[in-house]
RNA sequence: GAGGGUGUAGCUCAGAGGCAGAGCACAAGGUUGUGGCCCUUGGGGUCGCGGGUUCAAGUCCCGUCACCCUCCCCA
């Protein structure tokens, strides 16, 4: 029997690895130059953190978690996301006594055990940054400036959505509303909003099912719960945010999924990939870090998946010239061993043809590999323009790796 | 957890009871060392799997598996 993939996983191959490996580039080079720390997290982490950090009401907890014991009889999850790691480490290495405030990004897999779709995968990738110890919203301003670089650096457009959730009080009280007049109004609500009041009650706010748009028409309103001091923050970040000219829409449903966002949440989505719109997501999580046992530590974060900007990504990824060196017979081929490693030191993609059989055909091979030079190696070695056609053969080898290395450093 | 769709060559797919097909890809040649375009030739198949109906089943029936998509939820 053929041995395949598990459902939900996929092999990122060809064209789609380029562009994978473009974006991370891309966006750990903006990151640093944001004075970001990369931090590598592990992949697998004790089941009570995000438990204890994402939600236990959670759909991520309930029931998208990859969970086992190990043979230690540790209770153990692979990662479904990354700022709760990235807490973890914070508190575990005890950055908080080694500066006043800290910044990193993350890259990597996460998990979940949800039905694939497009857009949506068992093992996904994220890349991600945190910022620790900031109340400041100059943080959550640049945070979103930094995102936005990222896809304005891809060429990627996605709508701007924010929303402020305030504390945690402030929501429990306003959630405890919302749900005694949801159940006032029940017999309204689609079915599934009728679920909803229990599990996931500021979901029925954005609920596109008529009869529910209209009943929730004179829904209590979150922003009237909220604290003074919430408010003037989003004020401020809306400030800072048209300072930057960013635009963005204040979206008062926006709800981030998880349990542990206070204040600021925000979203860019796009409307070209359908119902996995949401590219990149993010926002503050002020408690988090105190309720996961450390001092209490004002932070925020966001997280983008990489195959979602995959998808939108349509300029392909830059790539250097190709070279590739034929030896015309076979007592050619140590030196063209030597030329090779030559080209490599030099910093050329250079392929040495491994193909057998006619000229012919290893010209065929040559033009699918894309090359742009051709270096037939006989008495006189000889360099051919793939584009052009056209032929020079050279007295010696440094004559022709020279031309070579004028050429392609002229075109790149 | 609920709904829909698709499984035939390496890939994209046509074939809807009667010889297993096309395009692309791969290989050789047309061109006496030279790619792309064109032409010729060639290799390639458990028609997802199991059963049933029939003289005869990719084709009809039952079952099953896999994948894709949508909802829920999310990156």
């Amino acid at each position: 029997m053929e041995i395949k993939k598990v459902r939900g996983f996929q092999d990122i191959y060809g064209k789609e690895a380029k562009k994978y490996r473009y974006i991370v580039d891309t966006a750990r080079n903006i990151f640093e130059n944001y004075n970001f720390e990369e931090i590598i997290l592990p992949y697998i982490e004790d089941i009570s953190l995000f438990i204890r950090s994402v939600g236990e009401a959670t759909d991520i907890v309930q029931k998208e978690m990859y969970t086992f014991e190990d043979k230690g009889g540790r209770k153990v999850a692979l990662r479904p996301e990354g700022t709760a790691s990235a807490v973890r480490a914070f508190i575990e290495n005890k950055l908080y006594t080694k500066g006043s405030y800290h910044k990193l990004f993350y890259e990597g897999a996460m998990f979940r055990y949800e039905r694939p779709q497009a857009g949506r995968y068992r093992q996904f990738h994220q890349i991600g940054a945190e910022i620790f110890g900031v109340e400041t919203p100059l943080a959550d301003a640049e945070l979103i400036k930094m995102v936005k670089d990222l896809l304005d650096r891809l060429s990627i457009n996605a709508r701007l959505e924010i929303n402020t959730l305030g504390d945690f009080e402030s929501r429990k009280r306003y959630i405890q509303t919302l749900k005694e007049y949801l159940n006032k109004t029940k017999e309204n609500l689609c079915d599934v909003c009728k679920t909803r009041i229990d599990t996931n009650p500021l979901r029925v706010l954005d609920c596109k099912v008529k009869a529910c748009k209209q009943s929730i028409k004179d829904a209590p309103k979150l922003i009237d719960f909220l604290p003074e001091e919430s408010l003037k923050r989003y004020q401020r970040l809306k400030e800072y945010l048209k300072e930057l000219k960013i635009e963005f829409v204040e979206n008062p449903r926006l709800v981030r999924g998880l349990d542990y966002y206070t204040d600021t949440v925000f979203e860019f989505v796009s409307d070209e990939i359908g119902a996995q719109g949401t590219i990149a997501a993010g926002g503050r999580y002020d408690n988090l870090v105190e309720q996961l046992g450390g001092p209490p530590t004002p932070a925020l974060g966001f997280a983008a998946g990489i195959e979602r900007l995959m998808i939108l990504l349509k300029q392909t990824p830059p790539e250097k010239q190709l070279t590739v060196i034929i030896p015309m017979i076979q007592e050619f081929e140590p030196q063209a061993l030597k030329l090779a490693s030559l080209l490599r030191k030099k910093d050329l993609r250079t392929e040495l043809l491994l193909k057998t059989g006619s000229l012919k055909s290893k010209m065929k091979t040559a033009n699918k590999l894309g090359a742009k030079y051709v270096i037939f190696l006989h008495e006189k070695p000889e360099l051919k323009d793939m584009e052009t056609g056209e032929q020079e053969i050279f007295q010696t080898e440094e004559d022709l790796v020279d031309v070579l290395l004028k050429r392609t450093t002229q075109t790149s």
